[in-house]
DNA sequence: AAAATCAATTTTGTCGACAATTTGCTCGGG
DNA sequence: CCCGAGCAAATTGTCGACAAAATTGATTTT
């Protein structure tokens, strides 16, 4: 899949609807009827249909036989899972980011912390949305495993997104969350893959404790 | 997903595609004409472009927008690519298998073990192909994460077997295989995550540097 | 009153036809 | 002889209608 932009109508239907969705614009959990969106949408049912396929294949819905297609539900257990799953996988990109990437790629990594450093010293919060992302998008292409990087991208992304819009995950951990890209940057620009996976790993897994945390002040 | 017995004309028709791409039937690289496929299982092109777009789903055929679908090649890259994203997620597995199995869950892993051990004492060859598979199945589902077992089962284990069948991965690897079976059980068993990680990553990795060295063969 | 049954309605599944795009070929010019 | 423009055939994308299945609500039965 990858990005191409968007030449059919169920190309622009699909991104509209997977914007919406993550957004929370349309609730998790909500049911999507294809008749109404079709009206919605002024498009034919089968439009629809592929769209929902496809949002059916990076996790943001599910489809039952003759029942239809809801948006998936924002459970505590499926953000604790699906941080597993990019401890796991997110760890093995920086691996094999510390064999894989160019030195060109690394002065880019360099360059973006650089920005970022700026960003928190001048204590803009803007850092953690698009920064934290635009960091891990680096290093899962810098770990050239192509289909790593589309199960990633594709696949676990927009739904990790949608959990940070939905539950709108901010927290204190800005500056700490930053110290730890410049260690995981450090070990990949020194080659050293065991180490740049056990720092992604724990700063992954900070992150999930992070979350919990703030979970279970609910109870 | 989750193999729910095929009420739909679209299940049916998805389903045999994917054994036919599995095995072979039907070539890898191969363009898969809806015109033609509609004919052939007698459906409409409806179904066919339904089951076209699960088969992407899980990542036997990749569709180009105006052009068509075509079914994976197998290259050697890819293949390595895959077996270091299975070191990765069902190393995961195993850590939370040690964690999560019940004792019933892993009595139940003994007994698998202990078929496959009188088979490799009998000598049967057999062992490899379900045998392998079955074990490996059993961690996956004793990691209780639900969305990594969807991953896994639903989205890698068919491209996986795909390669396995057309490859015709034999090997002598089979005894070393299952004692590494038994290390990986013995450490879930004495709840050790740690270690069980570490083993079926080590486990896979061997199976990767064999394929490696048995496909260098042919260069 | 609660549970089961059945019919009406709504929703998804499937179909064939038409529209838009790509592909391969032919033809004319350089 | 090669290359590009343009035309023709084939392929995918989109549509509206019909068929099949599930949900809903009323009715009947216990």
């Amino acid at each position: 899949m990858i990005q191409s932009p968007a030449v059919t109508v169920a190309d622009k239907t699909f991104i509209q609807l997977r914007n919406d969705i993550v957004e929370g614009e349309i609730a998790a959990g909500s049911k999507l009827s294809e008749q109404e969106l079709s009206t919605k949408f002024q498009v034919s049912r089968a439009v629809i249909r592929e769209a929902i396929n496809r949002l059916e294949t990076c996790h943001l819905v599910e489809r039952k036989a003759n029942v239809g297609a809801r948006v998936v539900s924002l459970t505590t257990e499926s953000l604790i899972e699906l941080y597993v799953i990019r401890e796991s996988l997110e760890g093995m990109a920086a691996r094999l980011a510390a064999v894989n990437m160019t030195s060109e790629d690394i002065d880019g990594l360099q360059q973006l912390l650089s920005r970022h450093s700026e960003q928190v010293k001048g204590g803009e919060s803007y850092y953690q949305e698009a920064g934290d992302v635009d960091f891990h998008y680096r290093i899962i292409l810098g770990s050239k495993n192509k289909q790593l990087i589309n199960l990633l991208v594709d696949g676990l992304y927009h739904l990790v997104r949608m959990y940070r819009v939905q539950l709108g995950m901010v927290g204190p951990r800005v500056t700490t969350a930053f110290d730890e890209h410049q260690h995981i940057a450090h070990a990949i620009t020194n080659n050293d893959p065991e180490l740049a996976e056990l720092l992604m790993r724990r700063h992954i897994m900070y992150s999930k404790n992070n979350i919990e945390a703030q979970l279970n002040l609910y109870k």
